[in-house]
DNA sequence: CAGGTCATGTAAAGCGTTACATGATTTT
DNA sequence: AAAATCATGTAACGCTTTACATGACCTG
């Protein structure tokens, strides 16, 4: 007879969670440089602050996905984590879960743009142009980044926000051009 | 002398608030409708839910940035709200702002990527892979949405939705075929 | 008359940022 | 000696979703 199969106990990852595993596996291993680097490299499509990081590394060692070290420079205190194989193991899963993934924009410049009928057209030019500005501002900070020539994981997310932002810089600029020349035919 | 002038009172709007206030001005007046209408339009890029919309509508009208009166649709209970001039103000300073604009993405999608060094290369075009048919589904739906023509501020949000979203679906397509090619060289 | 839509709302929980507090070390 | 950086953490607050609860009206 068939023996009702335990649960694999898949401890589910809350968002912050889940970089953070995923930096330990890349063996950044303090909150500290956690923070640094997800500043660097993931912030512009999974942003996390230390509010979330120090707690959260706290949560998963008391549920055994991590484990840390004390490793002191000097007199200043430092904890140094790392995954343990049940860590290794929910990071595993999380990267081969076939779920939904989350997804979620929320673009205030996008909304002005929305509901600029109810302004003049002018402002609603205006509106385009920091859109443009903005673009083109967080296109040359990712272009700043290092990883160009990484054909690893961090050098196609690079790419992607790349042609992303490149793509929507090209489209503000283009409607701003539309909308400045036909201004009211 | 100069008088002090009385601050102009710019009763700062929450993220809820915003696209309420417009929605509002475009003459969508219930709750219900609301959130119909942001499902059908701003979901892609600002969300909202019926949690928020509620309790935030009851917000607005005790700061006097809207009323509402009772038009019950038979024996069903209906409060249809408005702005009052206080409430267009407030729009239409928001919408006159120069304020950094409020951009957040969180793309779980993107979060695995950047962490599939961990996984097997077939796992990152799987990923990939999935990446590619979720932003194609999200293509299919924002072109059945209506305003394809609309010279409006939505036919423009649409546009600028499908161009992004075009070229998402784009570039994970490409990369899948780059990695699916030289597979181990 | 069952199932869908219209319509409103609340409570709990989760997620997240901001601001603050503390103190050592390193650089200028 | 001041300023920046390294390093950790907490408390308060704000925003949001989810799940639930309620009930009327409409369509097949």
């Amino acid at each position: 007879m068939s023996v009702p199969r335990a649960e694999p106990e898949r401890p589910d990852l809350t968002p912050t969670g889940r970089v953070i595993l995923g930096m330990l596996a890349a063996g950044i291993g303090t909150g500290y440089d956690i923070k640094q680097i997800v500043d660097r490299s993931t912030r512009h499509f999974w942003a996390a602050s230390y509010g979330q990081i120090y707690p959260e590394l706290k949560r998963l060692e008391s549920a055994g996905l991590v484990v840390s070290r004390s490793e002191p420079t000097g007199g200043r205190a430092r904890q140094v984590y790392g995954l343990t194989p049940a860590g290794r193991d929910a990071l595993e899963d999380w990267l081969e879960t076939g779920d939904e993934p989350l997804y979620e924009l929320r673009d205030e410049g996008m909304l002005k743009l929305f509901f600029s009928d109810f302004t003049s057209p002018e402002q609603r030019i205006a509106n385009l142009r920091a859109m443009h500005e903005r673009a083109q501002r967080k296109l040359a900070a990712l272009r700043e980044l290092d990883g160009k020539g990484d054909s690893g994981g961090p050098g196609l997310t690079l790419q992607l926000g790349i042609a992303i932002t490149r793509c929507y810089a090209e489209w503000c600029a283009e409607a701003e051009r539309r909308l400045t020349d036909g201004e009211d035919e």
